[in-house]
DNA sequence: AACGTTGAAATAGTTC
DNA sequence: GAACTATTTCAACGTT
């Protein structure tokens, strides 16, 4: 870190100052969805449940990603039915 | 912090102690657990494939405890079949 | 939310719609921090160094001398020397 | 996996519940360190500066004094002096 | 043994 | 101010 002159100095400063003007950014998005929430909330929807099926949603598409193979089989040989995903047998 | 002389230094360090002597069974559990692993995968056993057994036999478990209501209300506006649960609708 | 006909089912798809769009923008800004440090990374910096150092501009000076001021007097407490970190007394 | 008729299926449920046992009971651990935390508290201790206390004693005096030298490094690179910690410089 | 990936823990922020 | 949620941080793990 200390070789090259202050160049390195110079390369975290930079990094720095980048990482924090994308927080900032994140930090404004962040700020819209809570608008929008307050928003839905004024026109009288509920928010909680809003963000249940934001979550529901997010997951259902990520499940369609999930691997199968082995793991099928080990769900049978546990007596979790494959296909539609049954709790646990006892 | 520092009224009732020595007194809730005492406390201090016995609240460190105890958390301390928790981590450390925390610990020996974790470990166990990783021979548990160890064991299955020189039984032949794919650990990849338990780990996601396990997370899904967690998930289901929870999943069970999910609250209806609103949150149907709104998957029916939004086209998501409430009981059976469908992904996005676009 | 069931009045006015199929009015609010229609803002309550918009709200979810912007937020899921919102959350898709702060995603990829996430993302870009990330490379900022994985870059910096691989330019010899030490991530967790450079964490610590945003938390601090971060955090006002007051703050933090006063969360400093407290650590010290619990490292006393036990016995630790606040200046030099010793590890665990006895 | 298949061989041996369903003899490595007990193998693998067996397997499954014992991990799933010794989760449980790390759960419960995890609880109780929780607790002590809240008791601490409600004695009116600093949850936050007690964590840094554990982590201070888990750590060993050479690494911790390590990762304090990068970041004064890095203070310095960046105008921030090291001993008092000032917000942003610009 | 460094690397990224993933899961758990902790902190911060929000709501009631 | 207590509980819940979301974000961030940290550590473990398999991978290369």
């Amino acid at each position: 870190m200390s070789f090259y002159g202050g160049l390195s100095k110079e390369h975290l400063k930079q990094f720095i100052q980048r990482i924090e003007r994308l927080e900032e950014e994140k930090k404004i998005i962040a700020e819209d969805i809570a608008s929008v929430f307050s928003e839905a909330k004024g026109g009288g929807f509920d928010v909680k449940a809003m963000r249940e099926i934001l979550k529901k949603r997010k997951l259902d598409a990520s499940e369609l990603e999930q691997q199968e193979g082995i793991v099928d089989t080990y769900k049978i040989a546990l007596g979790m039915t494959p296909g539609d995903d049954e709790p646990k047998e006892q």
